[in-house]
DNA sequence: CGGGAGATGGGCT
DNA sequence: GCCCATCTCCCGA
């Protein structure tokens, strides 16, 4: 079947739409492992407007610079010494949002992105996270500021999701904006990170 | 099976 | 030097 990739338009919104609207959608990469992809079923939305938790809310820095450029490309960010975090883009030029993509159902390429993640896992806990899911998709520091609109890093129309299967909370792992309700979840998906 | 601590390194004060 | 949008292991129950 034939990707039918998200184009620019959709991230040229805000940042909470679009957190919502990725719920049900695949994303894909394509590397040297081959082709690996996943259900997104967890996110989260941060903005410099008003967020201090934001990475951009001080203002732009060499870290947080693709947060602050065009819709529709990937912000990377290593963290805690061991892990990558993998966010897109979303608004206009000169307005710094994001959404963090925090869990994927494993959905191709299974056995690459086990070999990515070594030892042995279950298979929810391969994409559960969002550490997690770059180890098991290969994304790194070179995907920062890389195109999702095309191979080989896009996400593409995959299932229809109902509001009522949607789960809303607070975001995960802040000290500071934990109340927002900016976190949004597949109910009942057990590749979500946890439930709440 | 739930909670806690250690690993580990880059970014920013 | 401290903080951090995390993960894993190990412990106790």
């Amino acid at each position: 079947m034939q990707d039918r990739i998200v184009s620019r338009d959709f991230y040229e919104a805000d940042v909470l739409s679009v957190a919502k609207g990725l719920l049900g959608r695949l994303l894909v990469h394509c590397s040297e492992g081959g082709r690996t992809s996943g259900m997104i079923v967890e996110t989260e939305a941060y903005s410099a407007e008003g967020d201090p938790s934001c990475h951009a809310w001080r203002g732009k820095t060499n870290r947080n610079a693709v947060m602050f450029g065009p819709p529709g490309r990937a912000y990377v960010y290593f963290i805690y010494g061991n892990h990558y975090c993998f966010n897109v883009v979303t608004n206009r030029v000169g307005r710094a949002e994001a959404v963090l993509i925090r869990a994927l159902e494993p959905v191709e390429g299974m056995e690459t992105m086990h070999k990515r993640r070594g030892k042995h896992h279950q298979i929810n806990n391969l994409t559960s996270g969002p550490g997690k899911l770059c180890a098991a998709l290969g994304i790194g520091r070179s995907e920062n500021g890389l195109s999702i609109l095309e191979p080989p890093l896009f996400i593409a129309a995959y299932r229809e999701i109902e509001t009522a299967a949607i789960g809303i909370s607070g975001r995960i792992g802040i000290s500071r904006g934990k109340e927002k309700p900016w976190r949004f979840f597949l109910r009942d998906n057990p590749f979500v990170s946890r439930m709440r």
